[in-house]
DNA sequence: CTAAAATACACATAAATATGTGAAAATCGT
DNA sequence: ACGATTTTCACATATTTATGTGTATTTTAG
């Protein structure tokens, strides 16, 4: 038997969600709010194994929902509702931990089988959704790291000016006179074509050389 | 009528595909070709709807294959084919704009509706892919953006700062005095708890303050 | 309203950085 | 084996940065 809890803030679909899902073999529905203000306590006294979560709630609102849950939850299953597929929360609900993301418009039976699906494990998400979350993928920026032939020694360098070292303290981390600390950064600074320190430290990280 | 064109190195799973998709109404393989060699020229002439990729294909792999449709065709829709959801792999191709990603072990009529899924704008994944595209986005480090309580002022300077300008620079940008430029930095300094520009500007990218 | 913070500016000095020029030994690729 | 690159070091100097100490408006928050 699979244990659902649900918060949700319309009553009609509150109500009709329990009724939905009490009524189905293999599902019960354990409690159901309107909102997540009370969210940790009422996980320690119902445990379910999957909790409905409305996005759009007033007060406290799904994804903060979530995190709460997260803070002290690893294993509940959270299968997020909500009516629009709007890009921001799903990729919040999705960097928090949720284990699906539903349309409210899910036909019932649909419904169900998600559950189901989310309960063993699954992770399901409606089409729509899961066109947007390949969409956020395929916007990652590819791996800049233009190839500036650094050689070891510069990487080395680079790397300490990164962390923040003064010319002297390099020169004390690699055994090496300062002068060479010197020339070995005046190569860096043509290689990456800049000519300060912090724009090097600039260009390290957003080309991601480091 | 969808039609599909299939990147299979293994001959009877090529065959297989062919025979169950051709059999079926509303589809049609145009083609199928044990790698990616030509892949170009071989979108030119079929014009498919629907790709199915394989990812471990001697010669021109999947991913490359991906690539390179994709420097050319940005309507094609292309599902990754696997036997196993390994994560590389799954994070490499949704990167680079696949579709969907299915595991071949998927039973041929869930095959069927997830062609005509893509074909219609969704994104099909297979339960256990879908469970570790999830994964992946809980691993996204949670902005850290650590609260410094930097001033409009101040985070103007460091975004200059940033940009690689100097003192005099940033005093020129922002229509003040050289001497304020230092005054504001200094109190930069104390808040972010460092002592020179390029451990700013290093703080600035970690913390992601910019 | 009032205290705290932010913004602006000035002068001074020590330390660090950027730039130039030169050169020797070690390492690497062909 | 030989030329190219890397790594190492030196000396000199102009510029930039870091730090200290002060002061005077203006904004902001309680």
């Amino acid at each position: 038997m699979i244990k659902v809890l649900i918060y949700e803030d319309n009553p009609q679909l509150r109500e009709g969600l329990t009724m939905l899902i009490d009524g189905s073999d293999g599902f019960t529905v354990v409690a159901s709010y309107k909102n997540c203000n009370s969210i940790n306590a009422e996980l320690e006294v119902w445990k379910p194994d999957v909790i409905l979560m409305d996005i759009d709630m007033p007060g406290v609102n799904g994804i903060e929902g979530l995190k709460r849950v997260r803070e002290m939850n690893q294993q509940v299953k959270v299968l997020m509702l909500t009516v629009f597929d709007d890009n921001k929360n799903v990729f919040e609900a999705l960097k928090n931990g949720a284990n699906g993301y539903l349309l409210k418009k899910t036909p019932p039976a649909k419904l169900l089988e998600y559950i189901g699906d989310v309960a063993s494990g699954g992770a399901p998400m409606t089409s729509s959704i899961a066109t947007q979350v390949l969409k956020m993928f395929s916007e990652i920026p590819q791996q800049a790291n233009n190839e500036y032939n650094l050689s070891e020694r510069e990487k080395q360098v680079l790397q300490l000016l990164v962390n923040g070292y003064s010319y002297k303290m390099i020169a004390n981390d690699m055994f090496i006179a300062i002068d060479t600390v010197r020339s070995h950064i005046k190569k860096i600074y043509e290689k990456l074509q800049v000519n300060s320190k912090s724009e090097a430290v600039a260009k390290a990280f957003k080309d991601k050389i480091i």
